[in-house]
DNA sequence: CGATACAAGGTTATCAGACAACCCTACAAG
DNA sequence: CTTGTAGGGTTGTCTGATAACCTTGTATCG
């Protein structure tokens, strides 16, 4: 028995900051436009500034607009944001979620090589245990993803470059959730194990410091949980 | 004659939206705890509750903060952040930008491959037009710069994976303006024409659809373009 | 004794109005 | 032609109040 996630008119200002957001995208307000004042939007909408300036602070934020005190809010060159979000919903679609594990590849690649030659005692403790909570899960939906997500988390952390646990980190979490929400799967005793010896692959060429061995293992580690799933990457 | 850029105390919202951030961030409120009340922080601060407000309404954009009408603000698990922002500043670091480039590096390459692989009509002519425009550039640091990184977005579109389109465009975007504004330099005619013949020589590989020579055109031409700014990448 | 209903207090969400800071424009003064 | 100044408009911030909501404790009733 499940029961609908009723939204019960969720936060106002989100709410007009999607309006906003989607005449900018619409091609409504061209970049470099200046868009109406607190005022009238707030007149507009049927709502206190307060309402507004919150909506049009979210914009700033996310970089689709700019403020100048005195003068307005305008429209950002839509090349130049400010963040990277990639909404959940996106990725439901089966060839989203092909073009995300294409996107995640090289970098998990280019990251097993960077952490084998890089990785500090702290990262190893990290990967070993990482590893025994993926051998010890008693139920892979949940401690099982957790640990696979806590070893790609290490993994990233030993390449000693932040950019990589941070975009590496954000990457593996959406691939995970999405995995978990859009296509759920029963996963058998077998394929769990499979799925461990490959992780263990990894972890061996990165503590034994084989850099080459360590990106080949998990090119083969990304291809084959595509593949899991239904999914052909191209390899090159 | 060059003037200092003053930075003229700018926004509020955003100066304590750092701070707390910077609280959570460095530990001393951990995944889960409540914050104190808008009240108790606007007296803190010493500002009111609307600027408040604001911050946290950014920090809930950002995904750092859940917010639940009536019970106050709560620390997010600080492993699913809703975005990636990579602060400008924090490039200005030589490390860090090295790191930058090194996260940009396996990217790149591979989405000159797949684009050698994918790339139709309309990229192609996007291309020639980007290389176009850096030849013509009579200034490099303004009109060169701008084709350069139209070049770039091009070659991400060519992919046909959106997500390429958004992580390298966002990459390349950052990377760009880090470079003028912390490491400037004059590019001597010499230096315009070696970056120009290797921007020619991706364009050839990808329009002749030879996905490997343009991956190593790519590595060859950031490798190169790296050690422009003294910076060394590591290569596997 | 246990479960439900209700009241009280605290917190966030929204509203309303005001003033401050700032920018742009136009016009006057030199 | 340049500079100074006044005016109006817009965003930034402040203050206070009300609504919506949650938690907790207490009272009521079976």
């Amino acid at each position: 028995m499940s029961f609908q996630q009723l939204s019960r008119t969720e936060h106002l200002p989100k709410r007009i900051a999607e309006e906003i957001g989607r005449g900018i995208a619409g091609g409504r307000f061209a970049s470099g436009d200046k868009l109406p004042t607190e005022h009238i939007l707030a007149q507009t909408f049927g709502v206190s500034r307060s309402v507004v300036r919150e909506a049009i602070a979210q914009l700033r934020n996310e970089g689709m607009v700019e403020t100048r005190q005195g003068v307005g809010a305008f429209v950002t060159d839509p090349q130049r944001r400010a963040t990277i979000r990639v909404e959940q919903a996106s990725l439901a679609d089966p060839v989203s979620l092909r073009n995300f594990f294409q996107l995640r590849l090289p970098l998990e690649i280019e990251a097993a090589r960077l952490a084998a030659r890089h990785r500090t005692p702290t990262e190893i403790a990290a990967l070993d245990e990482a590893l025994d909570g993926m051998v010890k899960a008693r139920d892979w939906l949940d401690e099982g993803v957790k640990a696979d997500l806590a070893f790609h988390r290490a993994l990233a952390a030993a390449t000693q470059n932040e950019f990589y646990a941070i975009f590496l980190g954000y990457i593996a979490e959406k691939t995970s959730t999405s995995i978990n929400t859009s296509f759920p799967r029963e996963m058998g005793a077998e394929i769990v194990k499979v799925t461990i010896g490959e992780h263990a692959a990894i972890h061996g060429a990165v503590v034994a410091g084989d850099a080459p061995r360590a990106g080949e293992a998990m090119r083969q580690h990304l291809i084959n949980s595509a593949a899991r799933l239904g999914i052909t990457l191209e390899t090159s």
